[in-house]
DNA sequence: AATGTTTATCGTAATATTGCAATCTGATTA
DNA sequence: TAATCAGATTGCAATATTACGATAAACATT
């Protein structure tokens, strides 16, 4: 089949699943860090930034915009780009408090 | 093309990426949140919890497991699976020191 | 030994993703 | 107005993912 059943789970799991699989690229985690790492939203210059052809960029951004961790504003001619801060906040804590939980219980089988 | 160009990235973005790939589906997050939940490794049982057939849950789980997420360790008939904690926490920290920067930062324009 | 239980693997179909050349669109500039 | 520039979109090929039936492998029970 190909297509994911995501009728049978959670809007959270889907949540974070949709999240997870934005950031499941190398590339965009690439974009992901040059934008926190430029300090502010950056106007153009990220194609010349990926060792990747400017549709396949393009389609990246395309993707991190879709899932929310990204936002873009026209600016003129540019592009401006910037990780939305409510997103990867949202997967910090997912994590923060996973990885809470799994510390507490300090399983002793594995 | 199809294969992500790995080669192209750092081990730390191919890294993040590869953790985050693993949980970019609701069905394996819908495990790691069942292991969680039921509080220490579980022998059997992941099958009927998820809706879906045997051979994609045993598919979901290798995948889990050849990230580094779960760990399995065969008893007897059946076999047990763990959250790693290593690998959870990986994850965390990383999204938690750039949710940080990122809020330090407090970007001006988007 | 035969049967049942649990999980993995194989094979296959449907669908999604990755990547890029070519092209289009909209804004800027000459 | 024409040339230019930044990005998006289209179309396509290669590959990966998702899902499951059938089957196999490993152990347990009878």
């Amino acid at each position: 089949m190909g297509a994911t059943k995501t009728e049978h789970f959670t809007d959270k799991q889907n949540e974070i699943a949709t999240l997870a699989k934005a950031l499941g690229h190398p590339a965009r985690v690439a974009i992901i860090e040059y934008l926190m790492k430029v300090n502010t939203c950056i106007c153009g210059d990220i194609v010349n930034e990926l060792p990747l052809a400017q549709p396949t960029v393009s389609q990246h951004l395309k993707e991190l915009k879709s899932a929310g961790l990204i936002k873009g504003s026209i600016e003129g001619n540019t592009i401006c780009y910037c990780v939305d801060l409510k997103a990867l906040k949202k997967i910090q804590n997912y994590f923060a408090k996973a990885s809470d939980k799994l510390e507490k219980i300090k399983s002793t089988c594995c």
